[in-house]
DNA sequence: TATCTGTTATACTTATAATATAACAGATAA
DNA sequence: TTATCTGTTATATTATAAGTATAACAGATA
C-alpha cells in the first residue's frame, strides 16, 4: 500500500488519505481485517502531522470502511464495507451531475463519458497497478 | 434561469452559482449569446454579495463558458463552449476516480453505475425541467 | 516499568470564502 | 451635461477550515 500525496493540490491532505485508502480497498490491495499503520507512524512515515491521519481515518471510520479499536489500533472493517445504500447513491447522483452537466456543455459524447468510466473501472479492478 | 442555493451546504456559494450556470448551458436554457444579469443585479436578487458573483463569472470566463464586456456585460459565450480537450478528460477522469473506486468499494456494480449516468444524461438533455 | 495504541484538549498559523464599502472608467440614455 | 448603468479594482473585516505543534490521558502489552 503507497500513499502518494500531493501536497501542491487544492484537495486536502486528509481527503486524499482518504482517497488512497479507499482506492487501496477498491483494488482489493487492503482486504478486511487487514492492520493499517498507527496515526503516529503513518504521519511520521508521510511528513505530516498525525491529527491530519487522524481525521482521515475518522472519517472512513464513521463512513464504515474502518474499525478502530482503541489500543489495537486501526483495520480495514473486519465485516466488508457497507453496501451501497439509496442514500449513498443519491449523493453519488449529486456528485456525478456537475461533470456530466460540464461535458455536455464541451460536447464530449455520452460513449465517450462512458468508455472514461469503464477505463476507470478496469484499471481498478482488474488493473496491473 | 432559476437559481437555487443552498446556503448549509458545504460547497461554497460561488460554486454552486458555476454549476448551476453550467447546468443551464448544458440544458439548453441558456444559449451562446444570451444575456446574463449583471453582477449587482443577480447578487441583489440572491442576496448575496457582488464579488461574490463576480468571481463565479470570472471563474467561467477563464473556462470559457462566458464572454464579458467591460460595458455590455456578461453573455454565455457567442462562439460556443470550448469542445472536450485532452486536458479536459484527464481532468474528468482524475475527477471521476474517488466516485467509481468508493463505488467498487461498496459493491455498486458498473451497470448500476452506468444506469446512473444514463439517467443524469438523460435528465440534462432530453429532461423536462 | 516502559512503550505502544487511540483520544482529547489547547493554541497557533495560514488560506479561503464571503461580506462591506468605496471608488474608477467607459458607455449610454434622459 | 448629468445621471445611471456596466465591469473592475482596492481595502478591510469576519468566519471557517486545514494543518501543525505540544501535551496529556487511559488502557493494553511486552
Amino acid at each position: 500500500m503507497f500513499i502518494e500525496l500531493d501536497f501542491e493540490s487544492e484537495d486536502p491532505i486528509y481527503l486524499q488519505l482518504m482517497r488512497q485508502i479507499i482506492e487501496g480497498i477498491a483494488k482489493k490491495e487492503l482486504l478486511p481485517g487487514d492492520a493499517l499503520p498507527s496515526v503516529r507512524s503513518l504521519a511520521a512515515d508521510i511528513g505530516i502531522n498525525l491529527h491530519t491521519v487522524n481525521k482521515a481515518y475518522q472519517q472512513l471510520k464513521q463512513e464504515g470502511f474502518l474499525q478502530i479499536h482503541r489500543q489495537k489500533g486501526v483495520m480495514i472493517h473486519p465485516d466488508g464495507i457497507p453496501k451501497a445504500t439509496e442514500a449513498y447513491k443519491m449523493a453519488l447522483e449529486k456528485n456525478l451531475r456537475p461533470l456530466i452537466a460540464e461535458s455536455i456543455c464541451r460536447d464530449l459524447k455520452q460513449e465517450d463519458f462512458s468508455e472514461i468510466c469503464e477505463r476507470i473501472f478496469d484499471n481498478l479492478m482488474h488493473g496491473g497497478n
